[in-house]
DNA sequence: AATCCGGGGAA
DNA sequence: TTCCCAGGATT
């Protein structure tokens, strides 16, 4: 009986796969990525696809790839400009793993991606997705690959109401992976899956319709596709007031700051600036304050020129913006002095890159008389 | 298990 | 506004 039973849901299976991969191989996107099966350029894309969609990725990966086309290349990079080249993509701890990885790569496997899962997934920043991915892409290894879009797409196929949110789901789903995924081609298998979701089988109203594995859908069945997958609502973020200045100097040199090597943009450049306090003093006397004593500098500070308010996941920040001109430097200041030429090679956050804009706005049309 | 870590686009 | 996107590390 059961040895029956199984056959019948090994022809389902089969049924399934079929349905799926012809369709990704009739229905898949070009993709610069998909160019060619290059590990490296595959485990990049796959980084740069951490949390991010296909056409943001794009040209990032496409100047990325042509500034650091090998493992070596990456590998022997100066952390300044592959900083610089994830700049605005979000994520930084991303690249730095990925490049710590890569130098792991060269050294202790020759410069080749180690195809063994364990050597893989063992490299910083390879979690369970990205190993799956890219070993089924580059070297067509049945692994599963688990991401937002395989927990929609699976949750619908087979009606499962676990909540997507909690951690220990994605074990559920990679388990039913293992049963389903192709042995024969499972780079097709997980990218149709990962297509599907992307094209179809979408979060808010999924095409239904047009689906090639609506006969395989519980949830069509069902009529249950837009309540799946079930996923918990996260808290809202906090608010953080700040304070940040555009120093100058009478030759027109700009003060900035490195951000510490841990934390939120790690590594990144910035503004001088602080969180400030409610109420007591002034924003303007916070920041008289932060520069005496915390960056060794006098300066005549401007009024206040505008707020940048910035949204992360899970933090706001609003940010009061100052300009000012440097009267007297203590040499034991941490800020660096760059002409304004010299400042494009830094790689700032987004927010930072708006208060410069502020900057440059208003020395392209002064304030009127 | 919960939290931290960016930024942008779609509904 | 809210959601969530080819997730992983840290605590």
């Amino acid at each position: 009986m059961n040895v029956l039973e199984d056959k019948l849901k090994q022809k389902d299976i089969q049924r399934f796969r079929d349905d799926l991969i012809s369709w990704f191989e009739r229905e898949q996107r070009v993709l610069p990525w998909r160019e060619d099966q290059d590990p490296y350029k595959v485990w990049v894309s796959e980084v740069m696809l951490q949390q991010t969609r296909v056409e943001t990725v794009i040209p990032y990966f496409l100047r990325f790839v042509e500034q650091f086309p090998t493992v070596e290349a990456l590998a022997d990079a100066d952390e300044e400009k592959v900083l610089k080249a994830w700049e605005g993509l979000g994520y930084y701890s991303r690249v730095r793993n990925l490049q710590s990885a890569v130098k792991e790569v060269k050294q202790e496997y020759g410069g080749i991606v180690p195809p063994d899962e364990k050597d893989f997934g063992g490299l910083k920043g390879v979690g369970p997705y990205t190993k799956g991915a890219v070993l089924s892409i580059a070297y067509n290894k049945p692994i599963p690959a688990v991401d937002g879009n395989v927990m929609r797409v699976m949750s619908r196929i087979l009606s499962i109401w676990d909540d997507i949110a909690k951690p220990k789901t994605r074990t559920i789903f990679e388990d039913a992976i293992r049963a389903f995924i192709s042995k024969e081609k499972p780079s097709e298998f997980n990218q149709g899956l990962m297509e599907l979701g992307a094209l179809i089988c979408t979060p808010k109203s999924p095409s239904c319709l047009l689906c090639p594995v609506q006969k395989h859908c519980s949830a069509f069945e069902e009529g249950t596709e837009r309540e799946l997958p079930v996923k918990s609502k996260k808290k809202k973020p906090g608010i953080k007031t700040m304070a940040a200045i555009v120093l100058t100097d009478e030759d027109g040199q700009v003060y900035i700051h490195k951000r510490p090597s841990k934390g939120l943009l790690a590594n990144l450049w910035e503004f001088p600036n602080l969180e400030t306090q409610k109420g007591i003093k002034t924003e303007r006397e916070q920041l008289t304050a932060f520069l005496e004593n915390e960056c060794g500098i006098q300066a005549d500070i401007s009024d206040l020129q505008g707020v940048v308010e910035h949204v992360f996941t899970h933090l706001v920040w609003n940010i009061s913006v100052f300009f000012g001109k440097v009267k007297q430097v203590s040499d034991t200041s941490e800020l660096k002095k760059v002409t304004k030429e010299e400042l494009e090679q830094f790689a700032f956050p987004v927010s930072h890159q708006k208060i410069w804009k502020m900057a440059e706005e208003a020395a392209a049309s002064p304030a009127a008389p």
